[in-house]
DNA sequence: CATAGTTTGGACTTGGCGGTTCAGTCTTTT
DNA sequence: AAAAGACTGAACCGCCAAGTCCAAACTATG
């Protein structure tokens, strides 16, 4: 994707942007290409002009935007999950960037699901993505640990994993049932879960509780 | 599907077996039906002669069969989540199971999740299977509470929401990284979590921690 | 044993969708 | 302004998977 113009650039965001929510509306099997022609208002010859590998191709760079935008919605809590403000603020930024959306698909592992099997180049990529987003829950929660904020015998990689598997949880049930309500109740949940690890003399209680 | 002799229904319990393990190994449309009909030792016909309705038809079937046999996999624990030992009971089971399993796709809400919004149907029907599990879950907590085993102002239907979360977005999670770690962390999380709304007098804490 | 109904095999049809081609237009550069 | 190269539109191709058809082979009854 070398030596493209000012115009050339724009067309390709154009694209990627509009086809990101026409596929997190219906799913990758569920759009076809010409489809995303008509709603992205371009032809068959620049889609395949601005990825050269086809389907797969755009939905890479599809899963890389949504992937950026996801995490710009948890900015700026996301960088700094050391303190149980934090993570309090960090649940009700997700809670709101969710309500606002309307397009179904929401998680992009749930998007990705169902190529994953026959496009290893882009299960890896999407997995690539939730390692960081895990990473950046351990990171808080290490720094946690380290501050005594966290009991002795807290596993910080095992706490993320979990809170991880809530969150993807939320939003795969969320999905299913058209309703934030999930989301809010396992974000809740895996804060209950986080406090419930809380150092003696701290509590970690002065967060809300619902 | 009325008429049918005792071999007609042995061939479609055949088929749907073994299209089962078929469909949860690469997901629906990663399989087509000449795999199907390859895997299964049979002819198109047959296919079209069991499952009038096509793919999603014997789809429907393979949902409603392997919920029966992940159902089947929480016995007896699902049916009397209403003590502490019961839900570390029913944890242990669920981690076993999956721990067993070869195939790639292990929720059936995720299998279905990329034809959903094409198939308003075996949605819907998915949709009532998880509900029918999560009200199994939410029956437990509703029991405790009235056993005051866990604290005033828990709200059973939403922790039950919140732990079916939790389980749900373990499963996608091991999924992604065929590992069981995932599943098992998510569940010990939501253990913690309910356990952080045991009654006072009571500390639920003598299940494990981890 | 006849006959109606069920079960089976496998070739055939159809349509949708990812991908290709090419001629034509716009931009940039010198 | 002219040439090189980037950009665009639309017709076209070919594959492959879902779904159809029909004749043959079973199986249950009278």
């Amino acid at each position: 994707m070398t030596g493209l113009t000012a115009k050339g650039a724009a067309t390709r965001d154009r694209i990627v942007r509009a086809a990101t929510d026409l596929i997190l509306e219906r799913g990758v099997n569920g759009m076809t290409l010409d489809e995303i022609r008509v709603g992205t208002r371009t032809s068959k010859s620049q889609l395949f002009h601005y990825f050269p590998g086809g389907k797969s191709d755009l939905v890479a760079a599809i899963a890389g935007f949504q992937n950026s935008r996801v995490m710009a919605a948890q900015e700026p809590w996301i960088d700094g999950l050391d303190s149980w403000e934090s993570w309090q603020g960090w649940r009700d930024a997700v809670v709101a960037y969710y309500s606002n959306l309307t397009h179904k698909y929401c998680s992009v592992t749930a998007l990705v699901n169902d190529v994953a099997p026959t496009d290893p180049a882009l299960a890896a990529q999407v997995a690539a993505l939730a390692d960081r987003w895990l990473d950046q829950l351990a990171a808080g929660l290490r720094r946690m640990c380290d501050n005594g904020l966290l009991r002795d015998g807290a596993d910080p990689d095992r706490l993320a994993l979990a809170v991880f598997a809530s969150l993807q949880g939320g939003l795969l049930v969320m999905q299913a049932r058209d309703d934030i309500e999930p989301l809010a109740a396992a974000l809740d949940g895996a804060l209950t879960m986080l406090r419930a690890w809380a150092a003696e003399d701290d509590g970690g209680g002065a967060g809300r509780t619902r």
